[in-house]
DNA sequence: TGTGCTTACGCTGCTCGTAACAATG
DNA sequence: CATTGTTACGAGCAGCGTAAGCACA
């Protein structure tokens, strides 16, 4: 059987012309391409070069041999990069998400129920979501609504109800409940990267200008240091520290009120039952 | 790099279910087989195989692997394969005809031309020969007309006459000329394998009973030692010995004169050059 | 106890690089 | 005489098979 390592060789010497070149590009010496060709020939049982005394260059044969050398090479090279790729796969648990609050929550279930495995987590708009699911780039993704269709199983697992988060000054914080529209036209701060809710605001509450802040701890300085108004939840209450100096107030809203659900393939049902079970 | 050897053992393996079977049909130890299989673990940079102590069998990701091993394999294969294919039609002059008298003054012709060459000959349907031209099949084709278009080129080299070959005893010996028709209703020795002029004569004489020959002596001691009609050419008398005991008579017929053309692809014309100069 | 996989070990022979040689321009 | 390809030669080690070890049914 051919080698490889022969058709390699035959490739080099295509593009370095020379065998000389080419066994030096290769890091060998110009004999060991002398005797790889001249094994190549043998084992093809077909001639593929020219050779005068000292010059060789490829007949018709040799150029088509090239060409299949070509592809039998590339196909081996992807042939690594495709198990490996697989192997990560089989080894990763990915999770796209539509916020940031459920997808916490459920990355520590899975590392529970899934120690070995590692946890690629991902904020992304809903449609890439659920395309990314059905293409298997997700193993598991995270909505605010359920389905259940021929792929497609869901199941609920957590709420998040939003609230405003009011300095003391803020002529709103008797009130009991107050609603998006209520609000609009100030401007407040907003953390970036909230999946949905970031859409939500933008729709409910158009004429409102958002502060956006990429940096956690500068978003929870500003909330401590400033008069701005901002949102907070439920999930955010339970899990950071509150700063003193600001008043919660419940949003009236359906909008602000979410329940999300868990979407996963069937056929992976087998795989995640333990999961499942714990949520 | 991986090597193809690896791959065989890694498609071995899968079919024959077991290290100890396999290595067995591949005429090596066992433990080599482990080996192998090790190594293309390791140069794969992944897992192949669950292992128990005394027990190992494919992981998912091997059996991605023997997909592709297949694959592989089987390209390389196919490269020794069409390589060979290649390298033959390379040093193979292949001329198709639709009758044998051009076609072993063309044989004789081309083999002065091209010593190297090994020459395959054949006497085919005009359609076969066209089709088989133009997918080069054949690197020249006989035929009894001329062409003129896009890809294929032609020009006449021959002409061929044929001939009554008559008894002493036949009515007819004193004509100057007979046409086919005058002749139809009798039986007649005719010689098989002649190409196109099979078909004429059976459009032209349907009422002939034509008693078909395969093997040429024999029907020269026919010809030699029945009073059956048959037919003959100038150029079959130019090659070959004439019976004393027949008289020879011209057909009137059109049909029953061709002129031959050789035809080629025109992508071939130069290296045909030194042939077309001789016709 | 037989089957199957892995590891240990020693030997063979393959393949490497160096060096010498031949041809070419 | 610099460049290139082929052949000769000796050394090193890669990979082979045998044998021993271990687990399992």
């Amino acid at each position: 059987m051919i080698e490889l390592e022969q058709l390699i060789h035959l490739i080099a010497f295509d593009e370095y012309e020379t065998l000389s070149k080419a066994a030096e590009q290769l890091h060998i010496s110009q004999p060991v391409l002398t005797r790889s060709m001249q094994k190549l020939e043998e084992e093809l049982e077909v001639p593929l070069f020219y050779r005068t005394k000292n010059r060789i260059h490829f007949n018709e044969t040799g150029l088509l041999a090239v060409k299949h050398a070509k592809r039998i090479v590339s196909d081996a090279k992807d042939m690594k990069k495709q198990l490996i790729e697989f192997d990560r796969k089989l080894h990763t648990f990915s999770i796209g998400s539509c916020a940031p609050a459920p997808l916490q929550y459920l990355g520590q279930k899975v590392s529970q129920s899934y120690p070995q495995k590692t946890i690629l987590t991902e904020i992304r708009d809903m449609n890439v979501l659920i395309t990314g699911l059905k293409e298997k780039t997700y193993t598991m993704i995270i909505m605010p609504y359920s389905i259940e269709d021929e792929q497609i199983e869901s199941i609920s697992f957590m709420k998040e109800n939003l609230f405003f988060s009011l300095p003391k000054s803020h002529p709103f914080i008797h009130k009991k409940a107050i609603s998006l529209k209520e609000m609009d036209g100030e401007r407040m701060l907003l953390m970036s990267n909230i999946g949905f809710w970031h859409q939500m605001h933008k729709e409910k509450m158009p004429n409102t200008k958002f502060l956006i802040q990429n940096d956690r701890s500068v978003f929870y300085d500003l909330v401590e240091l400033s008069t701005l108004p901002s949102f907070t939840s439920d999930y955010v209450m339970k899990t950071e520290q509150m700063p003193q100096n600001r008043v919660i107030i419940p949003i009236e809203d359906e909008a602000a009120h979410a329940t999300f659900y868990c979407w996963y393939l069937k056929e992976n049902e087998v795989t995640l039952k333990s999961l499942l079970y714990q949520l």
